[in-house]
DNA sequence: GTATGTGAACTATTTCACAGCT
DNA sequence: AGCTGTGAAATAGTTCACATAC
């Protein structure tokens, strides 16, 4: 069993070199070396290596990468080929703008319903998706196959809503309400939390003095 | 010199535990061990302590923390006491609902101008703030006393516009765009990419046997 | 010569475990 | 007895450095 744990911030540095290479692939750049790739993402070559490391052999010793071959590699191990279906639970300010977030199509994840516990909003549509009754959920994510939930209702209300999502068969939620959701392990949950992002920065902002005794996040500079 | 470097996720966390204790204290909950702290907040208690270390000895031993007390330090280690002003930069999908999204005065943050460079949204209104010329940029950082600085504009562009915010004197940035920005050490970076959140998941969802191979993120379960 | 792939070294972060306080 | 505060141990993640491949 040589299996090694796979750093969940490796993952999120695959879609990184990903859209770098697109990019590359775009301007008819044919191969990179890892230090030149690391150095456009603000990565140490050593990192991108070790990255793709964990997922295979993937460059040629003396050369570099082959971008287009690269790319279609992380694309099948990230499932860049494939599309979601997505659920967005809660209409309000959040709610309703990510109902219509061209970003989520642009990679491959289609919100098809839409839901709330509010009877005013029920009925209302935005873009082409009309609002549900919270209680038709169940029903729904099994009908349309949803895989993704996205919870954007008030913290008070979340855990319900996670406890329904799970209830009925999704494995992966989306949270943007500031609290910790309690789910079985099967399940996988990002957070979202804009709150959270923007007071870090009021620590930042009160402590300046301080800022050096901090360490830099994921992706810190040479 | 005995100062300790503190871990970002340290600082993370500590405004999860204010959320807690605010909760807490409108129970009229007076006083809470590290071990029930942290067990609502899927937290190890040891955690708990750590992080709180960092900052002060808050506790009393055999008994636990005082919850009006910690919440009362911990609101002015992280600067919950100040107001800050906000630059919204995009005036887009994203942009325009970011301007009037309310969780963000509910934190001492408060959207007080917006730009874009496309003339076409020049003028337009939401709620209360009217789109200004990208061009104004600098002078309105600097009459207005912005601290933190949105960017919600394509990646292409965001690169351009992190310079313009540092040139003019912000040191807070909170990037939407799907991109690395290179900014001086002096100025802090948080990055809040929609696509990346979703995207993750499609990585689970096609390798489902491997779930088990990647830990788990800033706060995994026990 | 140049750049990969990968153990080994290093650094950071979390968890353990216990002395000491109330 | 119960719980904090904190060094020490354990675990996780990053960077170094070099043998190996082209």
């Amino acid at each position: 069993m040589s299996i090694k744990k796979i750093p969940e911030s490796t993952i999120s540095r695959l879609f990184v070199y990903l859209r770098e290479l697109s990019e590359l692939s775009k301007l008819n750049i044919r191969t990179i070396s890892s230090s030149e790739l690391g150095e456009r993402v603000n990565l140490n070559d050593a990192q991108v290596r070790k990255d793709l490391g964990y997922f295979g052999q993937f460059g040629i010793s003396g050369s570099g990468y082959d971008i287009n071959e690269l790319k279609a590699a992380l694309e099948k191990i990230l499932g860049k080929d494939k599309t979601w279906n997505v659920a967005v639970i809660g209409a309000g300010h959040l709610g309703s703008a990510l109902i219509t977030y061209p970003g989520f199509q642009q990679h491959g994840l289609n919100v098809v319903t839409a839901f709330d516990a509010d009877v005013k909003k029920i009925g209302k549509r935005f873009g082409g998706i009309t609002i549900q009754p919270a209680g038709e959920l169940p029903k729904a994510v099994k009908e349309k196959k949803i895989a993704i939930g996205i919870i954007a209702v008030p913290a008070k209300d979340a855990q319900e809503v996670a406890n329904s999502l799970v209830k009925s068969g999704v494995e992966c939620i989306l949270n943007f309400a500031p609290t910790v959701l309690s789910v079985p392990e099967n399940v996988k949950v990002n957070n979202v939390d804009l709150s959270r992002a923007l007071e870090t920065f009021s620590y930042f902002l009160v402590n300046p003095a301080l800022s050096g005794r901090v360490n830099k996040a994921v992706s810190g500079k040479k």
